[in-house]
DNA sequence: TCGCATTTGCAACTGAGTTGCACGCACCGC
DNA sequence: GCGGTGCGTGCAACTCAGTTGCAAATGCGA
């Protein structure tokens, strides 16, 4: 995904791209993988935090980006390229590495489904493996 | 299960079990669903954060609970019926309400294996659905 | 009962994330 | 071009959950 296509994507969602945006939106694109706020002021040590996580809370808003929750503790934060303006839609399962603390994106496996038990009503879902990445082992 | 069971679980697991410690295992059985430390917390005012806190670590150390992801952030201890003393096994899947912010367990229903890309080494999965359950609809 | 190890409860600390606020910049009508 | 308005930014202060230090209390074995 070209720098263009990211400016299309928050234009179309209604996000101005200004520069700290795109810097932000950009390493989700070079990362490939669900990052968490930390990860990404880490990688952008020239952003402010508290840019990061107002731009982060717009992006959700928007549907830019979706949550979910990380592997150890808190929340990470996806790209989200097929998703439309009023709901979020993830239906590949995930991969936390317990060593490195990284989250992978199996998005070539999709979440098997499930049939719930009458009266609960399902919005989303999210299947999180635990274990060892390749490049850990 | 009755506080002797419960006793008797921490016994065996190499837990001294003094009040406190029961009266934070017996919230667990009392609720039957995963907790947050700040559930406990709410649930059980007379004991200091500092103990429920120092008492989930023990827990989870010894294997007597194991730890999920919340739906929202954070993350919730399950209190533990079936695991060996050297591995945890969760093989059901959890309900997260948006609305009430409990999570359930859906003990029936068990997690969908799926066959993950070479490389990656399994250790546990965790199944979330996030949703309204039957008491908010 | 004494002595030692463990547990407890308070208070202080920590760190992630959020909010308040003032400055700066872009955009718009004049 | 000029001034005004609103949005975005960056710093600092704040909040809150969770953890840690430490001294007092408890319990257990000798």
């Amino acid at each position: 995904m070209s720098e263009t296509d990211i400016i299309d994507l928050m234009m179309h969602h209604g996000v101005k791209p200004t520069a700290n945006r795109i810097m932000i939106a950009n390493a989700f694109v070079k990362e490939h993988r669900p990052l968490s706020m930390t990860e990404i002021e880490t990688q952008l040590e020239s952003v402010d935090k508290s840019v990061i996580s107002r731009t982060l809370a717009l992006f959700r808003e928007r549907h830019l980006v979706h949550v979910l929750p990380d592997g150890g503790d808190g929340v990470r934060y996806e790209l989200c390229h097929s998703c439309s303006d009023d709901h979020d839609d993830d239906a590949h399962i995930h991969f936390y590495c317990s060593r490195c603390g990284k989250t992978y994106c199996l998005e070539d496996i999709p979440v098997p489904e499930v049939a719930l038990p009458d009266g609960y009503q399902q919005d989303s879902v999210n299947y999180m493996v635990t274990g060892i990445c390749p490049d850990c082992r």
